[in-house]
DNA sequence: CTGTTAGCGCGTTCAT
DNA sequence: ATGAACGCGCTAACAG
């Protein structure tokens, strides 16, 4: 299929009668061209429809202006911030005329040095980053480019974009606080999703932690898997607990959530109060609308991919770091019912 | 950064007291080595830690072994199914050690042409398929490789993975006729979507058309946009259409369904029977626990890349057609509330 | 302002 | 069974 062999630099060079260097001038502009020569060459280009071969380019230029970002697999269950930082991601690379490879992640950092040494990327973005990660590691250690959505315990020198969870959690204690509610839930992500020192789970924990202590309220942390039957946990957890009258949940674990609430006939927010720190792309499909703390996940993408760009296209740049927050977004977070007070 | 030149063959060839062609051929193993030769360059390719440059592998074989997957963009909005598209594809992409480029789906297909000329990817997957799609027809004429994750209304040689949506909401249909219900509503994603002639919208509506005729019984389309304030639209025609009793939603359309049911006080699948159908990773995410018609959107992002790259492998295939469709899942929908049979 | 030329790293043909 | 050498398409250094 398409024994055609494309049309190249020295084809439009014999075309417009010129040198092939001076098409990749013409093109280029790094050096200066005449322009009534320049005006010949893009005639040609034009009329025989040329496009530069990019796997020469990269060969020559040792860039393949490629960055390549790594997705965990997700056969079962959605990870779907995941996506929506590679949405984000892709916008900001096909602005800066970059590509975006997307290679599936591993625990191991051999595949993401392998992608960065065989010259199929420049740079690459790395997600669900633990506290103390080896792939980081590694790079570091390499002196290979990247950014990372989330960030490490020590980001010396490390260009990173992430959410402020520890804030995240604290505000949402705080505003079940003032609603009246004295006993809270956090449902935070099970180990078995992104590891033990899963940097948002920690953080979110210790935001718990600290506003609890501030308010002196009671608290309870639910360590949510993926498996679908998890919400018996919860419900279990609901029925124990009767004065717990409020949760705070992260990610998708407003679902287990909800639907053990549902089958208690507790009603959102009559009964129960629900603060969801989840990207707004989310939460749009949940009912009832739920109180969110808004995690901009398509703005991460992007800045992860930015930071990185920019590294590539300038090396004297110094890491950027950014630490996001979101909106509290009030919507169905009601004072705990009367019943449940002492 | 990263100024160190990487190593190549000719390292490895004067490690290993050898040509390069040789290199070459211990690795490709087109041509016999001895035994003992080939030990000699596997340990010098150890030892330095050689990776061959995929630029210059593929300026020589002129194949990338990458393939591109042109995504629509969702800054606000969230296309979930192709977000698992996406997830599948990766998996047999790197199954097939292949690399996965994502790049930005526009309408013209000048920019799909363009990243198959560059020689950056060695074939194309598409989306969001229109019954009569330029894209399709521009690489078609082009002979350009590609597969579709949707089709066309001619589908003469091309290379597709499809659902069966008019089968699917015929199925929903007798379902809930089955449970008593004589008034149905079809969500429909709205043109602004994805185009008038989104395949999925056409024959689901076609699929909706012909049960409802082969039962006899009342039924409406509601066309959904994405915007948030939609589920008015959906509101507003359940109190106009007291009669109906349930409904088949497509995608996120059940979004705006649920949120206006529970604004009228109706419960489901108690007082309203729902029909989803939709990826299972989206429906675990739903309260309540909802009847679908699984749409296997991994299983379809798996095999539209794997058709592609069977055929990139082997210009000889045929093209591979594929109609999936889903299992009923019953889980929430009931008969139709008394107080409303005539 | 423009032309000539030498590689970038790899695959493959030709010669041994 | 192995080596030498050429070229894929492009960029940049070196002439003029």
């Amino acid at each position: 299929m398409r024994r055609t062999r494309s049309v190249t630099m020295v084809d439009i060079a014999k075309r417009s009668g010129v040198a092939v260097s001076t098409v990749s001038y013409a093109l280029s502009g790094k050096r200066s061209v005449s322009a009534e020569t320049r005006e010949r060459v893009k005639r040609a280009i034009d009329e025989l429809g040329f496009r530069p071969h990019e796997p020469a380019r990269a060969l020559k230029s040792r860039a393949s202006r490629a960055i390549s970002l790594f997705f965990p697999t997700a056969r079962d269950t959605l990870e779907i911030e995941s996506h929506i930082f590679l949405s984000g991601a892709l916008e900001a690379t096909s602005e800066f005329d970059y590509s975006l490879l997307v290679s599936t992640a591993t625990h191991d950092p051999s595949g993401i040095v392998a992608t960065l040494e065989t010259g199929r990327a420049d740079g690459v973005i790395l997600m669900e980053v633990r506290l103390s990660d080896e792939r980081v590691e590694k790079l570091r250690a390499d002196g290979h480019p990247f950014s990372l959505i989330g960030r490490c315990e020590d980001n010396d020198g490390i260009s990173y974009v992430d959410f402020d969870f520890e804030d995240a959690v604290c505000t949402a204690v705080h505003h079940l606080y003032e609603l009246g509610h004295r006993h809270v839930a956090l449902l935070n992500r099970a180990p078995s999703i992104a590891g033990a020192d899963y940097g948002p789970t920690v953080r979110s924990h210790a935001g718990f932690q600290s506003a609890l202590r501030e308010l002196s309220l009671e608290g309870d942390q639910l360590l949510c898997g993926t498996s679908g039957a998890q919400y018996i946990e919860v419900l279990r957890f609901l029925e124990r607990a009767p004065t717990c009258t409020a949760a705070i949940t992260l990610s998708v674990t407003y679902a287990p959530l909800l639907a053990a609430l549902r089958d208690l006939g507790r009603r959102v927010p009559e009964d129960f109060s629900v603060v969801a720190i989840i990207a707004s792309q989310v939460s749009d499909l949940v009912t009832p609308p739920l109180t969110t703390i808004d995690m901009p996940a398509y703005e991460m993408g992007r800045l992860g991919a930015e930071i990185l760009i920019r590294r590539l296209m300038d090396d004297e740049l110094p890491p950027t770091q950014l630490l996001l927050r979101g909106p509290l977004q009030v919507r169905s977070s009601g004072p705990p019912p009367r019943r449940s007070r002492p």
